[in-house]
DNA sequence: ACCCCGCCTTCACAATTTCTGCACATATGT
DNA sequence: ACATATGTGCAGAAATTGTGAAGGCGGGGT
């Protein structure tokens, strides 16, 4: 299946250069020339990975990559027009995967996507997870929220990375007790709920799990 | 003066992007493809550091850590393949510094490699490491707290020094026992539990060393 | 060679933490 | 209002860790 690619620029004729020599590589497009576009392309769309200008108008290019990076990790190449900037990209931990700066090739875009995706393209799980202001450490089995770390048992942990792993997808119980005991597991699926109160309350106040009537569970997203 | 970092994997374009990116970050690096020419560029070049791959022909990637770690201290990073569900400690039997799920992104591994650099940066010449309170002497075996000094066995001083070496991650029993005896020894892990609890009682009334339900220890932090 | 002593390992059992299963109260959707 | 699904509190079960004691092994001294 070809993966999609979110272009955010405000220049269209950038936007259609990338988007064309995209099209040829194979991969699919979707195209936005402002921010609050793009991060609505990029929430109804899921693209498999997002070039983002450093600057646009309406929403800084920066700011968005911030709010994608809260809401899920798909990858992300900024477009920076100067080398300066790029230093300042690193230093601040954008959170970005790549950069390229202007100008550019579109063969060296397209070479960048591709390496880009072959190395970050859906991993699940990694030793550091974020979601939303969620962030979990499997190295130090910590969850870290908005001014405070919590403690969480072994279950909670496991139940917690599930879903941060697939922010606003539903699980059901089922897979959340095969993701928290392993495959095949003989239960009570119910036991889950006890488990993600738990959670709840633990996470308190954050509002974090939400409940999917008839079919499961999900994080926010 | 720039830090050697010696990369081995067996697929030439990871070899590629990790040599290219700790360029870019200003780090040197030499390169090998296989196991045994690793373990000679290893002792011929004597680098900084070690990027591994897990999987590897000729010689397995966690044989060659183990014989690595026979002749030097030298930090190393282990490149694993992904996590599957129902191995969710992996990375915690690696008996390596640090490890990275493929596939990954370069700025995880350029900031895992400063991060593990620093970590055993320190000065070189003196065998003596810190962690909070904590001051831990290689030549002496003893260890420094707050108003006195407490003389500690072999083997509590490995265990301690081991979780010294990076607060706040978590250590299975299995990786404290390997990091205690040099390699995967067979034998009870909970032998462990013994030397835990000796060290504790040595380092009363401090609480340092956190059990972690299910998993193992840590030192605080 | 023999004994003593410190250290590591192992075991059995107690203490503690976590998980599961229920019963019943609430909430949701038709 | 009815049928179904989820939230909650709790107690027993299950799993994990803490602890004290005993045995083994090896080094040093006599």
């Amino acid at each position: 299946m070809a993966k999609k690619i979110l272009v955010i620029d405000d220049e269209p004729k950038i936007v259609e250069i990338c988007s064309d020599y995209l099209h040829a590589a194979g991969f699919e497009t979707v195209t936005a020339g402002d921010g609050p576009r793009g991060l609505a392309l990029a929430r109804s769309q899921q693209p498999d990975l997002i070039v983002l200008d450093l600057m646009l108008p309406g929403m800084d290019g920066l700011d968005l990559c911030r709010s994608l990076r809260h809401e899920s990790n798909v990858p992300i190449i900024m477009l920076t027009a100067r080398i300066e900037e790029t230093d300042k990209l690193i230093g601040l931990e954008l959170g970005a995967d790549d950069y390229i700066t202007k100008p550019f090739s579109p063969r060296e875009l397209v070479m960048r996507v591709r390496t880009v995706l072959r190395r970050a393209g859906g991993d699940p799980s990694s030793a550091v997870i974020r979601a939303g202001d969620l962030t979990l450490d499997r190295s130090r089995y910590e969850v870290d929220l908005p001014g405070r770390t919590v403690v969480l048992t072994a279950t909670e942990f496991e139940l917690l990375a599930t879903m941060m792993s697939q922010p606003g997808r539903i699980f059901s119980r089922a897979q959340l007790l095969s993701a928290v005991r392993g495959v095949a597991f003989e239960s009570y699926e119910r036991a889950i709920d006890s488990h993600i109160r738990n959670l709840r309350r633990k996470l308190e106040p954050g509002e974090y799990i939400v409940t999917v009537h008839g079919i499961g569970y999900k994080l926010e997203g």
